[in-house]
DNA sequence: TTGTAGGCGTTATCAG
DNA sequence: CTGATAACGCCTACAA
């Protein structure tokens, strides 16, 4: 008995390893090991203490575990607060998916937000220093991003939703093959029977629009029906945007369709086709990116990103990295997956009709129940 | 000199407590003082130990302080993992501001996520024994929620976003005036020129909604311009809902303007009016709920809440417990703000035309920055 | 296979 | 106001 008699226990004190091993009779450090290292204690005495683990509702004090070990048994993740979100920004998804990833590996994911966002690190820093976190996941990797760099000179475990461009050394990232996502949109028009196909895109020089971009070029080329002529990329201005698009869908034509680089864009596509009286889907089909909440309220067909996987895998590299599993020699590209809706369907009316059967039919409304649509 | 010398101390070792004392000559205890009981030392030996932790960059250890102190210096929220993310569902923002404020009392954010939509006692429970957390953030609030009773049973401190319905002694929670919100909108668009003014909603029977649909009432009465049958509350139903649009419309006509229970509801409306060639802010007034990014985008004019001034408050009830701040004698109610775009503006075409000033502006966009509209 | 001893870095208690 | 002593609960040697 140590001095704990001392203190007088008071109301629903945790049970603690030591109280685990007096009621199994056995030393603590065989507690310890039926948790930790099972296997170097007999199956009696696991079962033994196992038991009484159960009974005394055990749980290991994670302060002590962490304090002991130094190290922490979560990960950071740095919030974009420097706006609200911005449509089509999957990060609160991610989010999500990377909480349940974590807790499969008894992880924890903390978040954090930056003062400025030029000078990420202090914070970075901090948060190690005062073992809050052991490691982090990065996301909206840009170029010069100052924080892969620090991280690895550091010798922080980190992975990386999104590509880590100015270090080709580093592979424990993963990102969505937009290219891929966008000429399987492509595929999917054509498949439905809209020809020609157009792009609807951002103006050149940002990697992830070059990419998508680049999915589109590869893919219509494959099937014979590349034009040049079929694409916009205008910049990031409403009523700009808005006239490209009435000019694109008029080169387009009726019986055409048009992938976009954002659900947003799709959107506005949406916005100026109702305008001039034509239905997506019926005359004009519509492609989107990003699969946002919009895209699954209005019918708007659009690429889904695998993020539950993603979350997964990233999580792998970081907890596997003690185990001998290290991060793959590259990083990897997920491929996405088109969800198809009522805007290309070639035969829906787009109109106020029940939903008969699979037009409102969401394969990633499996997991939806509730129903405060807010 | 304590054992430590038997252990090398291999590459960059963060500096504890003790390295300070050591430096400034002082004992660990009078560091701690400094740190925690300031006024309880000397300045003179404070300036000398503050000097101290700066230059070698000191850093408490949380997970010692935490096992120190039997209790986290972090608080828990549950994410909804029941499904993807809705519209207008403001918890993402909502979590970004908390992680801001805690960052300012020195707490952090930790998410999970539960299994069991019904049965989410169990992972707060793991949580708290596991002592990762010490208190937690409720949000999504709902009748016969069986979270607020367990956690008051146990002793654990939390707070709401979201009132707290089953128990009227329960006081620490904060929540958006959804029916003043309305009655905002409703007076903008009277002030704007608008008449009558109709109400879109939901089917009665939901607090949030009940709330909402009041705060048109009384606004419509106040300024005796109330009519019964300029609403309409569809079920959760797209084609439905564009129907009952499309008469509310009719019945409110040119002129007319219609406040929505949500930006999902607004966008139906905004969808529904261009169909028929009817331009939102020119013909027909259209103000949303929830300031969504799309609302944005779109220059739809939304009731915005005080998701940052609600974080603050929230956290201020948490960690001001222990200093005798206790939480107020019932509920706060925070007073939303219409947010005016175009989609309320008399004179705007709505068309494409260069945004000369005050169109797109944005308040919420003081923060914005970085350009991937993904 | 099991038990013993010690310390991770901090704060609380109590004596000077 | 300062300094010594004792835990907080766990894990990692090492010895039996």
């Amino acid at each position: 008995m140590t001095g704990r008699t001392t203190v007088s226990r008071e109301r629903a004190e945790r049970a603690t390893l030591v109280d685990v091993a007096l009621a199994a009779q056995v030393s603590r450090q065989t507690v310890s090991n039926v948790l930790n290292n099972p296997g170097k204690v007999s199956p009696a005495t696991a079962a033994k203490v196992r038991f009484e683990i159960d009974r005394l509702n055990f749980r290991p004090n994670l302060a002590a575990r962490s304090l002991r070990q130094r190290k922490a048994n979560a990960l950071g993740i740095e919030l974009n607060a420097t706006g609200r979100h911005r449509l089509g920004n999957i990060q609160d998804s991610f989010l999500v998916e990377l909480t349940v990833a974590a807790r499969e590996q008894d992880a924890h994911i903390i978040t954090f937000a930056v003062e400025d966002y030029l000078e990420p690190i202090s914070e970075y820093e901090r948060l190690l220093a005062t073992q809050m976190v052991s490691g982090f996941v990065l996301t909206n990797t840009r170029h010069d991003d100052p924080r892969p760099a620090w991280l690895r000179a550091h010798e922080v475990p980190f992975v990386s939703f999104g590509q880590v461009w100015d270090d080709p050394a580093f592979t424990a990232w993963a990102d969505v093959d937009g290219g891929s996502g966008i000429a399987q949109g492509v595929r999917h028009l054509v498949a439905q029977g809209y020809a020609p196909i157009g792009y609807l895109g951002w103006p050149p020089g940002s990697p992830v629009g070059d990419d998508r971009r680049s999915g589109w070029v590869s893919a219509t080329t494959d099937l014979g029906i590349h034009d040049p002529a079929l694409q916009e990329v205008p910049p990031q201005d409403l009523p700009a945007a808005a006239a490209a698009v009435r000019s694109l869908l008029e080169r387009v034509g009726n019986g055409g369709a048009i992938v976009c680089a954002s659900d947003t864009l799709a959107f506005i596509a949406f916005q100026v086709m109702r305008d001039q009286g034509q239905r997506p889907g019926t005359d004009i089909g519509l492609i989107g990116f990003d699969d946002t909440d919009f895209a699954q309220e209005f019918g708007l067909t659009s690429v889904q990103q695998p993020l539950a996987e993603i979350a997964q895998t990233l999580l792998t590299y970081l907890t596997g990295a003690e185990s001998g599993a290290v991060a793959p020699s590259r990083g990897v590209l997920f491929d996405p997956a088109v969800i198809p809706r009522r805007s290309t369907d070639h035969r829906s009316t787009d109109r106020a009709r029940p939903a008969h059967k699979p037009v409102t039919t969401d394969p990633a409304g499996s997991r939806t129940q509730d129903g405060d649509s807010s």
